[in-house]
DNA sequence: TTGCTCCTCACGTCACGTGAGGTGGC
DNA sequence: TTGCTCCTCACGTCACGTGAGGTGGC
């Protein structure tokens, strides 16, 4: 009949598998225009195509396939309308849902490449670009507590908040001497979230690391304040503590990785002021 | 144990259904930190979240879960660097995906809309913004052929071209004359894509409705015509020929609603000249 | 005792993918 | 005859969802 595909012609001009050529046409969902009265070949016509285009328009937005056949059954456009309406704000969410993900991957993927370049070893002076983060709110640390329970309860409490966990969490010491008295206990977390309002200022930052399980990182603090002043440099706070490496890149809590970053004030070279 | 939390307790503060998580559980993709010795009761911690939004992050991936779930026995940051750099690409082709839907779905859901509200049986003089579009190559008819036939070659060469048929296809006449001879063989298809460089200019269009199938449209080029000589309006080309409804939205052919715009010149009101 | 949550096991579901076994045209 | 495409079952798969039947703490 003129100039109809075979259902493998078909598949390679749309790019829609044969299989599932099949099992659409089982369930009503799309079928050729006949079949051959004998052997009971499928004929489809180049012309179906931007229906078929359509009908994965609308599978990709995630309506069942029965809802979408029932509709073809008695279409109008009254019906039509009333589904796209209905599904407008679902594409919205799943669209929305991907860019969140490329990001945090994005955020995620920078932390291991760090992780994966820097001279553990070294403390030096690093000019870094500025950053945004979301900050928690204040930890509250009562008698013996670790980190642990005010970021349990952040986290427990982090639906109703902007917060999400996909990102990298970090730590953040307001004070230079709360991150040498007490560096596993920050007095903020924050999510390494682009979206978020806090930022991590541009500028030069005395930066070091250490191996071991969150709030682990031995004598860290000591050296860095030495190597300061050492080199006649004015270190305050804040104090950012970021896990290059941790529970999703490595088994072993003790290859976990994190990066110190301490605040230099402003070039106050010979000027002694102790923070 | 502490602070451990219920698989119902943990579902809700983490938006993951129960099912799911005994289903993660089952296939070692994420489990409960511990066991209860006596009634196997799995118990969850807080802290968990942030490894198990890490996961969800990397199921909207499309990364089968035991790809997740046997990078999680073995996990390195360069293993789990080189399954992150070999899923973006992945991320970006979604998210254009569903972007191109979302613009498709806008198209169709305009003409349905306009398609519900409009007076079909009114012929009158509309003033319409600019739009984009892509045009196709042009079409070539031999002999008897209908405009099905360059249709079909068009469609089945769309692969290659920049064309995606999830949007509505137009007809497109470029002289007024050809529209008047032969209005169901358009010079050009052209697809209701905003990102096509053709524009159809912003101005006064002679805008008329039908009902039929693709190129049924009756006397509808004469009565625009002549209402275009009764209200001394300059009518040229080109003509757009849009179906607001078509095999997608009606079951019945001869229901489908086009739309033609012709443009209108200048306003050369008392200067007769046809074109 | 009642209601609630938890458990395991088994089977269902959705949208296909994958053979098995057979047909039909050059 | 051989290779190729097509067909129809039937069963597998992936990521769960849904009972069925039973346990355990207040």
């Amino acid at each position: 009949m003129g100039n109809t595909l075979s259902i493998y012609e078909f598949s390679k001009i749309s790019g829609i598998e044969p299989s599932t050529l099949r099992y659409w046409d089982e369930i009503g969902l799309f079928s050729p225009i006949m079949r051959h009265p004998e052997n009971n070949y499928r004929h489809y016509s180049a012309e179906q195509l931007p229906a078929l285009n359509f009908v994965t328009t609308l599978c990709e937005l995630d309506i069942p396939l029965k809802v979408i056949a029932r509709l073809q059954k008695c279409r109008s456009p009254e019906l039509m309308l009333d589904l796209l309406e209905a599904h407008e704000h679902n594409l919205d969410v799943q669209i929305n849902k991907l860019r969140i993900c490329y990001s945090a991957l994005h955020a995620r993927m920078e932390l291991l490449r760090l992780g994966m370049s820097v001279d553990e070893s070294q403390i030096s002076v690093v000019k870094q670009p500025e950053k945004s983060m979301i900050l928690w709110p204040q930890n509250n640390y009562e008698e013996e507590q670790t980190f642990l329970d005010p970021l349990a309860e952040h986290i427990k409490g982090s639906g109703e908040r902007m917060v999400n966990l996909s990102f990298p969490v970090a730590g953040y010491h307001h004070k230079l001497n709360a991150f040498e008295q007490k560096p596993a206990c920050p007095d903020h977390f924050l999510s390494l979230d682009p979206i978020g309002m806090h930022k991590k200022k541009a500028g030069n930052y005395l930066v070091g690391y250490a191996r071991g399980y969150f709030g682990d990182i031995g004598d860290l603090p000591e050296r860095m304040v030495r190597y300061a002043k050492e080199n006649s440099i004015t270190i305050s706070g804040p104090v950012y503590t970021i896990y290059l490496h941790e529970q999703i890149s490595t088994l072993n809590p003790s290859d976990y990785l994190a990066q110190c970053c301490i605040t230099i004030a402003r070039e106050k070279r010979s000027t002694d002021t102790p923070d």
